[in-house]
DNA sequence: GGAAGACTTGACCAAACGGTCAAGATGATA
DNA sequence: TATCATCTTGACCGTTTGGTCAAGTCTTCC
């Protein structure tokens, strides 16, 4: 046993540490801007050992998009954590901004695809993406017709949600510079997290119940 | 004079037809992802052509991005046309919308360059909408203390019409995946900008005092 | 020790790409 | 027709880059 598990360690610490840095560089650069070269460099090996591990540049960025994808996933199911919506829709923003936050390099690869018309990612889109999309429209019309929002058109609110949270990852370069070139501070970034929940909740109309004081809900813990 | 004419109406046609295909392909790959090769044959002429116009892909980069930020300044102005929020803030929506639907390529090779850290813009974001952003917050901040809105963040207002309006453009192959496969209606696109400005306004406490039946406001007719 | 397999790496290659160049086409003027 | 300037284009070049390879080293087990 002390074979295989000694061969696995190597190995899984080496893929590990190439896909940290493939997901840095192939969100600062895209694909194609992205070279291998940089890859291995930010993971301290040779290229030749990058292609040992992956044998090609899309294979690499195959499995990066994947990761980034399964967080996704655990994120999106926050929203079924319960069947109020203020709280479902507090704590799906409040997670969304806090991975925008602890994770943006992910966003941003994602952002990269569909930019670039999902090359690699297309078939997330329709399958797993689309059915998702299509239970939780069903939610929020749910709670409609029960009268617990204002009748807005759900689609059209997640996709609000999406990019909004998003955008703090996609674009957190421009909002540093606007920023004086300074990253958010925790303070700043809990006000904007407290003003989006305030302006969507408000927004389709949910008469807020929790105080707004403390925003955290009860997000990941750091 | 025909002589002149001539030789300026060839270079200006050519100029235009050269940046028009370089918009579409930057916008699609990115600027590293993007070939001179690919613009020229979009363009319809040989790669050494190209060329002759634009010494560099850099300079025809920029070239591209300077046209793609003076539209956006225009419809920035749409925000100054009047002092009520109601108003201000719906025209300013509808602008931003009008324009992810009319000339989504300039907001995607926007995206891209923040995304990338805006290795070509970042004197624009430092300077020009650095300013542009400040005073209007400064607007906004005067109708809060009016009382003509609710007392929310307003940069974080700012972020949301750009994320959530650009997401029009930026993402619309992932909206269209989901719309499956198609792109909007008029009809499903009048909704969303109808949504999206009835969720702001209601957001930031503003309740309308025109009817929400007609959405298109006076924006531009096209 | 030594055989076997996993891992490492410098050198190398073919393809793609940005950009150049020189030769020619075109068109206005005199 | 001759001249001049602008425009056009196929062929070419140096560099970069994804990927390969063969010659190693290191670890484990007998």
């Amino acid at each position: 046993m002390s074979k295989i598990s000694s061969k696995t360690a190597t190995r899984e610490e080496n893929e590990r540490v190439i896909l940290q840095a493939a997901e840095e560089v192939f969100a600062e650069y895209g694909f194609k801007g992205a070279t291998t070269g940089m890859i291995a460099t930010r993971a301290g090996i040779p290229k030749a050992n990058l292609h040992y591990y992956f044998p090609t540049k899309l294979a690499l960025y195959r499995q990066v998009v994947e990761n980034i994808f399964r967080i996704w996933l655990e994120a999106a199911n926050t929203f079924d954590d319960c069947d109020d919506p203020e709280e479902a829709l507090t704590r799906y923003i409040c997670a969304k901004m806090d991975i925008s936050r602890s994770h943006p390099m992910g966003s941003k690869v994602w952002a990269n695809e569909i930019l670039h018309k999902a090359p690699v990612i297309q078939d997330y889109l329709e399958t797993t993406l689309g059915e998702w999309t299509d239970t939780r429209i069903a939610v929020i019309d749910r709670w409609i017709s029960q009268g617990k929002m204002a009748p807005i058109d759900a689609r059209t609110l997640l996709y609000m949600i999406w990019s909004t949270t998003q955008h703090y990852a996609d674009f957190n370069h421009q909002i540093n510079t606007l920023n004086d070139g300074m990253p958010l501070t925790d303070a700043q970034f809990d006000t904007a997290k407290e003003t989006v929940v305030s302006i969507v909740l408000s927004g389709v109309g949910i008469r807020r119940k929790a105080k707004p004081g403390k925003t955290k809900a009860d997000g990941e813990g750091g």
